[in-house]
DNA sequence: ATCGAAGTTCGATGAGGATCATACTTCGAT
DNA sequence: ATCGAAGTATGATCCTCATCGAACTTCGAT
Protein backbone atom coordinates (compact mmCIF):
# COMPACT_ATOMS: atom_id res chain seq x y z
CA UNK A 1 0.00 0.00 0.00
CA UNK A 2 1.60 3.62 -0.68
CA UNK A 3 1.74 6.02 1.76
CA UNK A 4 -0.50 8.49 0.53
CA UNK A 5 -3.70 5.98 0.85
CA UNK A 6 -2.39 4.60 3.87
CA UNK A 7 -2.64 8.11 5.17
CA UNK A 8 -6.07 8.33 3.39
CA UNK A 9 -7.53 6.11 5.63
CA UNK A 10 -6.51 7.63 9.27
CA UNK A 11 -7.35 10.90 8.23
CA UNK A 12 -10.64 12.02 9.81
CA UNK A 13 -12.82 14.48 8.74
CA UNK A 14 -11.89 17.79 8.42
CA UNK A 15 -14.92 20.64 8.65
CA UNK A 16 -14.41 24.30 7.53
CA UNK A 17 -14.93 26.57 10.29
CA UNK A 18 -17.06 28.33 7.81
CA UNK A 19 -19.49 25.19 8.23
CA UNK A 20 -19.22 24.94 12.19
CA UNK A 21 -21.94 26.36 14.05
CA UNK A 22 -20.85 29.13 16.14
CA UNK A 23 -22.22 26.79 19.44
CA UNK A 24 -19.34 24.15 18.92
CA UNK A 25 -16.81 26.88 18.01
CA UNK A 26 -17.18 28.78 21.40
CA UNK A 27 -17.72 25.15 23.18
CA UNK A 28 -14.34 24.08 21.66
CA UNK A 29 -12.97 27.75 22.77
CA UNK A 30 -14.19 27.76 26.25
CA UNK A 31 -11.87 24.56 28.01
CA UNK A 32 -8.57 26.27 28.79
CA UNK A 33 -6.30 23.34 28.04
CA UNK A 34 -7.50 23.62 24.23
CA UNK A 35 -6.86 27.34 24.01
CA UNK A 36 -3.76 26.21 25.64
CA UNK A 37 -3.35 23.99 22.53
CA UNK A 38 -4.25 27.16 20.10
CA UNK A 39 -1.90 29.42 21.89
CA UNK A 40 1.14 27.31 21.55
CA UNK A 41 0.18 27.19 17.63
CA UNK A 42 -0.86 30.92 17.74
CA UNK A 43 2.31 31.66 19.57
CA UNK A 44 4.84 29.55 17.34
CA UNK A 45 3.53 29.89 14.26
CA UNK A 46 4.85 26.61 13.35
CA UNK A 47 2.95 22.82 12.89
CA UNK A 48 3.73 21.31 16.32
CA UNK A 49 2.88 17.53 16.74
CA UNK A 50 0.49 16.24 19.41
CA UNK A 51 3.31 14.69 21.66
CA UNK A 52 5.10 18.60 21.93
CA UNK A 53 2.45 20.36 23.53
CA UNK A 54 2.79 21.48 27.18
CA UNK A 55 -0.15 19.47 28.08
CA UNK A 56 -1.34 18.98 32.15
CA UNK A 57 -3.35 16.11 30.91
CA UNK A 58 -2.94 12.23 30.26
CA UNK A 59 -2.25 11.46 26.42
CA UNK A 60 -5.79 10.09 26.32
CA UNK A 61 -7.49 13.36 27.13
CA UNK A 62 -5.15 14.94 25.09
CA UNK A 63 -6.18 13.19 22.29
CA UNK A 64 -10.19 14.16 23.02
CA UNK A 65 -8.86 18.03 22.85
CA UNK A 66 -7.42 17.42 19.63
CA UNK A 67 -10.23 16.10 18.02
CA UNK A 68 -12.73 18.83 19.71
CA UNK A 69 -10.07 21.23 17.98
CA UNK A 70 -10.83 19.68 14.48
CA UNK A 71 -14.08 19.25 14.68
CA UNK A 72 -14.50 23.07 15.49
CA UNK A 73 -12.40 23.52 12.38
CA UNK A 74 -10.07 25.42 14.21
CA UNK A 75 -6.98 23.12 13.32
CA UNK A 76 -5.82 20.35 10.51
CA UNK A 77 -4.26 17.66 11.87
CA UNK A 78 -2.28 14.90 9.43
CA UNK A 79 -0.10 12.19 9.82
CA UNK A 80 4.08 12.27 9.94
CA UNK A 81 5.16 8.77 11.01
CA UNK A 82 4.13 8.07 13.62
CA UNK A 83 3.39 11.32 15.16
CA UNK A 84 0.44 13.60 14.25
CA UNK A 85 1.28 17.22 12.80
CA UNK A 86 -1.28 20.17 13.81
CA UNK A 87 -1.60 23.27 12.25
CA UNK A 88 -3.81 26.29 13.36
CA UNK A 89 -6.46 27.21 10.76
CA UNK A 90 -5.44 30.92 11.33
CA UNK A 91 -6.98 32.18 7.86
CA UNK A 92 -9.89 30.17 7.91
CA UNK A 93 -10.69 31.01 10.90
CA UNK A 94 -10.28 34.63 10.38
CA UNK A 95 -12.08 34.44 7.41
CA UNK A 96 -15.04 33.30 9.46
CA UNK A 97 -14.96 35.00 12.68
CA UNK A 98 -12.89 38.22 11.88
CA UNK A 99 -11.12 38.93 15.55
CA UNK A 100 -12.54 35.96 17.23
CA UNK A 101 -8.80 34.05 17.88
CA UNK A 102 -6.82 37.79 18.55
CA UNK A 103 -9.82 38.46 21.16
CA UNK A 104 -9.30 35.28 22.56
CA UNK A 105 -5.35 34.62 22.50
CA UNK A 106 -4.62 38.13 22.31
CA UNK A 107 -4.22 38.86 25.95
CA UNK A 108 -1.46 36.83 27.04
CA UNK A 109 -3.77 35.05 29.58
CA UNK A 110 -4.21 31.29 30.10
CA UNK B 1 -35.82 56.00 52.71
CA UNK B 2 -34.60 57.65 49.77
CA UNK B 3 -35.01 56.34 46.50
CA UNK B 4 -31.46 56.19 45.88
CA UNK B 5 -30.27 54.73 48.61
CA UNK B 6 -33.23 51.66 48.75
CA UNK B 7 -32.14 51.09 45.14
CA UNK B 8 -28.47 51.06 46.56
CA UNK B 9 -29.16 48.22 48.67
CA UNK B 10 -30.79 46.25 46.28
CA UNK B 11 -27.70 46.67 43.50
CA UNK B 12 -25.10 43.97 43.16
CA UNK B 13 -21.29 43.95 42.31
CA UNK B 14 -20.77 45.00 38.40
CA UNK B 15 -16.88 44.27 37.80
CA UNK B 16 -15.44 45.95 35.00
CA UNK B 17 -15.23 43.54 31.97
CA UNK B 18 -11.24 44.66 31.71
CA UNK B 19 -10.77 42.89 35.26
CA UNK B 20 -12.82 39.64 34.53
CA UNK B 21 -10.92 36.85 34.01
CA UNK B 22 -10.97 35.58 30.14
CA UNK B 23 -12.30 32.02 30.99
CA UNK B 24 -15.20 33.40 33.14
CA UNK B 25 -16.41 35.54 29.90
CA UNK B 26 -16.08 32.71 27.69
CA UNK B 27 -17.66 30.80 30.32
CA UNK B 28 -20.42 33.05 30.02
CA UNK B 29 -20.63 33.16 26.31
CA UNK B 30 -20.79 29.24 25.63
CA UNK B 31 -24.37 29.55 26.47
CA UNK B 32 -27.39 30.03 23.97
CA UNK B 33 -30.04 31.72 26.26
CA UNK B 34 -26.81 34.27 27.25
CA UNK B 35 -26.33 34.99 23.76
CA UNK B 36 -29.59 35.29 22.49
CA UNK B 37 -30.06 38.01 25.67
CA UNK B 38 -26.96 39.77 24.35
CA UNK B 39 -28.03 39.81 21.09
CA UNK B 40 -30.91 41.49 21.44
CA UNK B 41 -29.51 44.19 23.22
CA UNK B 42 -27.08 44.16 20.56
CA UNK B 43 -29.17 44.25 17.87
CA UNK B 44 -32.16 46.69 19.29
CA UNK B 45 -29.30 48.97 20.80
CA UNK B 46 -31.31 49.84 23.76
CA UNK B 47 -31.33 48.60 27.26
CA UNK B 48 -34.26 46.22 28.15
CA UNK B 49 -36.22 45.03 30.97
CA UNK B 50 -35.62 41.44 31.97
CA UNK B 51 -39.00 40.55 31.34
CA UNK B 52 -38.92 41.84 27.28
CA UNK B 53 -36.50 39.18 26.52
CA UNK B 54 -37.71 36.26 23.95
CA UNK B 55 -36.74 33.63 26.63
CA UNK B 56 -37.28 29.87 26.47
CA UNK B 57 -36.88 29.68 29.78
CA UNK B 58 -38.39 29.92 33.40
CA UNK B 59 -38.03 33.36 35.30
CA UNK B 60 -35.31 31.52 37.80
CA UNK B 61 -33.35 30.36 34.71
CA UNK B 62 -33.34 33.56 33.57
CA UNK B 63 -32.48 35.68 36.44
CA UNK B 64 -29.51 32.71 36.41
CA UNK B 65 -28.30 33.87 33.10
CA UNK B 66 -28.40 37.49 33.74
CA UNK B 67 -26.52 36.92 36.82
CA UNK B 68 -23.45 35.21 35.02
CA UNK B 69 -23.91 38.01 32.25
CA UNK B 70 -23.26 40.85 34.88
CA UNK B 71 -20.84 39.34 36.77
CA UNK B 72 -18.36 38.68 33.51
CA UNK B 73 -18.71 42.24 33.00
CA UNK B 74 -21.10 41.98 30.00
CA UNK B 75 -23.85 43.89 30.78
CA UNK B 76 -24.90 46.22 33.91
CA UNK B 77 -28.44 46.11 35.39
CA UNK B 78 -30.42 48.95 37.65
CA UNK B 79 -33.76 48.86 38.99
CA UNK B 80 -36.59 50.85 37.40
CA UNK B 81 -39.40 50.57 39.66
CA UNK B 82 -39.92 46.77 39.97
CA UNK B 83 -38.32 45.68 36.51
CA UNK B 84 -34.45 45.60 36.17
CA UNK B 85 -33.17 47.03 33.29
CA UNK B 86 -30.18 45.71 31.14
CA UNK B 87 -27.42 48.00 29.40
CA UNK B 88 -25.01 45.95 27.02
CA UNK B 89 -21.01 47.17 27.77
CA UNK B 90 -20.53 47.18 24.24
CA UNK B 91 -17.52 50.20 24.54
CA UNK B 92 -16.07 47.93 27.54
CA UNK B 93 -16.18 44.68 26.10
CA UNK B 94 -14.83 46.37 22.49
CA UNK B 95 -11.84 47.95 24.73
CA UNK B 96 -11.53 44.84 26.55
CA UNK B 97 -11.53 42.41 23.77
CA UNK B 98 -11.38 43.88 20.54
CA UNK B 99 -13.25 42.14 17.67
CA UNK B 100 -14.92 39.39 20.61
CA UNK B 101 -18.70 40.92 20.40
CA UNK B 102 -18.82 41.40 16.51
CA UNK B 103 -17.53 37.62 16.25
CA UNK B 104 -20.18 35.92 18.28
CA UNK B 105 -22.78 38.11 17.40
CA UNK B 106 -22.03 39.11 14.22
CA UNK B 107 -23.20 36.35 11.76
CA UNK B 108 -27.15 35.95 12.86
CA UNK B 109 -26.32 33.07 14.52
CA UNK B 110 -28.08 31.30 17.04
C1' DA C 1 -54.02 47.73 53.10
C1' DT C 2 -54.13 44.80 49.32
C1' DC C 3 -53.10 42.89 45.05
C1' DG C 4 -50.52 41.73 41.12
C1' DA C 5 -46.32 42.17 38.44
C1' DA C 6 -41.36 41.51 38.25
C1' DG C 7 -37.59 39.35 39.99
C1' DT C 8 -34.93 36.58 43.46
C1' DT C 9 -33.58 32.68 46.39
C1' DC C 10 -33.22 28.00 47.48
C1' DG C 11 -32.83 23.17 46.93
C1' DA C 12 -33.19 19.32 43.85
C1' DT C 13 -32.48 17.07 39.53
C1' DG C 14 -30.39 15.66 35.24
C1' DA C 15 -27.29 15.82 31.34
C1' DG C 16 -22.96 16.69 29.46
C1' DG C 17 -18.18 16.83 29.44
C1' DA C 18 -13.32 16.53 31.30
C1' DT C 19 -10.66 13.23 33.11
C1' DC C 20 -8.18 8.84 33.66
C1' DA C 21 -6.35 3.98 33.10
C1' DT C 22 -6.11 0.22 30.26
C1' DA C 23 -5.81 -2.01 26.12
C1' DC C 24 -4.99 -1.46 21.40
C1' DT C 25 -3.01 0.12 16.67
C1' DT C 26 0.36 1.99 13.65
C1' DC C 27 4.63 3.20 12.32
C1' DG C 28 9.97 3.58 12.22
C1' DA C 29 14.14 1.70 13.67
C1' DT C 30 17.02 -2.00 14.89
C1' DA D 1 10.52 -9.96 13.36
C1' DT D 2 10.52 -7.19 17.31
C1' DC D 3 10.45 -3.28 20.10
C1' DG D 4 9.40 1.23 21.56
C1' DA D 5 7.28 5.67 20.58
C1' DA D 6 3.10 8.18 19.37
C1' DG D 7 -1.53 8.24 19.38
C1' DT D 8 -6.36 6.19 19.56
C1' DA D 9 -10.48 3.79 21.46
C1' DT D 10 -13.32 2.49 25.18
C1' DG D 11 -15.62 2.49 29.47
C1' DA D 12 -15.99 4.47 34.04
C1' DT D 13 -16.08 8.24 37.22
C1' DC D 14 -16.77 12.76 38.82
C1' DC D 15 -18.29 17.41 38.80
C1' DT D 16 -20.15 21.35 37.02
C1' DC D 17 -23.97 23.75 35.19
C1' DA D 18 -28.57 24.55 33.19
C1' DT D 19 -32.95 23.83 34.55
C1' DC D 20 -37.17 23.86 37.27
C1' DG D 21 -40.86 24.69 40.92
C1' DA D 22 -42.14 26.79 45.05
C1' DA D 23 -41.78 30.17 48.36
C1' DC D 24 -40.40 34.78 49.01
C1' DT D 25 -39.47 40.07 48.39
C1' DT D 26 -40.17 44.52 46.50
C1' DC D 27 -42.50 47.81 44.30
C1' DG D 28 -46.53 50.44 42.00
C1' DA D 29 -51.28 50.84 41.57
C1' DT D 30 -55.86 50.60 43.22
Amino acid sequence: MRAASREQGRTPAHPEIGDVPLQQVLEALVDPVRRGILRELYDSGEDRACGTFDLTVSKSTATHHFNVLREAGLITQRYVGTSRMNTLCRKEVDAAFPGLLDAVLGRGEA
